[in-house]
DNA sequence: ATATTAGTAGATCGATCTATCAAGAGCCGA
DNA sequence: TCGGCTCTTGATAGATCGATCTACTAATAT
């Protein structure tokens, strides 16, 4: 059996992630986590806001390492991109439309009510950030663009969850997965498109 | 005074917006729009669940008038989308980071939980996605492409209101405007893209 | 063997939640 | 003036919330 602790944090992330932090409660965590209400309050003294900080910044973890995962595992930026939408697609069908961003619906939820978990929130959507934008400079953009292309493309991915998750469909993710990724690729250096293509250097 | 319905309406439109579905009480609405309990049942029997997708649906009906009016007071689609944003941008520094979109928060929080409310959000949504899908058709758009720009679009939007919210800045908005409308403008037929040029009729 | 700590367990607290209810206010036509 | 209707009001019910508490078990250290 996992620890209790792993069991309650692994349970509270999915619970939070689909129903957000106010529609979720204690008891519903410790009851699909099997474990002692008592429990919670042993690992997190600092109650559910304690529990859920954690549970944000450890779901942002692990999907920071999906992110690095997909995007260096690919052959290049452009079709890392494209994996990553499509894997998204791929699981946001297969949980039925319940899983897609760990921390999406806590963040709009919280935005204006509970700074600590707002800023929780803006610390791993960072990481995201950061870590694109380290790829797509090794790539040779521009960082300021670079900033900015991550911005757009993490945008367009939270967005397309929204909708896919209301619609029931993957259409939102498919969409914005080709275009993003079209937009990437077209902001690549010539000579880093697709395959090499001579004589050609990037504008700075 | 604005008759007490609307007044109700209006007061929980703002709050589900801000904080959700759960993280709104019946009691804090009454209490913000100055009125009484009893009459928040008195015009919704149904209880909080008819009175939130009332909400959605009435806010869905506004946010829907305003794109129209965005869209069609422009000189094009592009700039039309490039005001959208700018926009939204400005919405959003004026309520402090508070209002962005109307039911996104929503959406995500029911999407596993309550399928009445669901299905509420879905169709919001697919009006949007309709308005701009016609418009980009009378752009000149093939109707196939113009719902998977409208979709691509409207995910941007979307997701960088959830960046915007959690980070504080508009950031996020910024760099999705211009990479949309970028993307919008390279999909117009040459003959439209910046202003009108002759000898070009609509394909119907 | 004993002391100490870590973790489990669930009864229970006060607060808050949604929802109901009976009573009354205000208005309007007859 | 009267009856009938819409709407308002806030007390209250009953459930559930987060959180606390004591008591207990298991494991470890001394």
């Amino acid at each position: 059996m996992v620890a209790t602790r792993a069991r309650i944090l692994n349970t509270s992330s999915e619970l939070f992630g689909r129903q957000g932090y106010a529609g979720t409660g204690m008891n519903e965590i410790v009851a699909k986590a099997e474990a002692a209400l008592g429990s919670i309050y042993h690992f997190f003294p600092g109650g559910k806001d304690q529990l859920c900080e954690e549970t944000i910044r450890a779901s942002g973890r692990i999907y920071l390492e999906l992110i690095e995962a997909v995007l260096d595992e690919a052959s290049d930026i452009g079709q890392g991109v494209d994996d990553f939408f499509s894997g998204a697609a791929a699981q946001v069908v297969a949980t039925d439309f319940a899983d897609a961003c760990p921390i999406a619906t806590i963040a709009l939820e919280v935005a204006s009510t509970n700074e600590d978990l707002r800023r929780a929130t803006a610390d791993v959507f960072e990481s995201w950030l950061n870590a694109a934008s380290q790829r797509l400079e090794q790539a040779g953009i521009a960082p300021l663009q670079a900033r900015r292309l991550s911005l757009f493309a993490l945008s367009a991915l939270e967005g397309a969850f929204v909708l896919s998750r209301a619609q029931r469909n993957v259409d939102a993710i498919d969409a914005a997965g080709s275009y993003v990724t079209a937009v990437i690729r077209e902001a690549l250096p010539r000579s880093r498109r697709q395959r090499r293509e001579p004589g050609d250097e990037p504008r700075n």
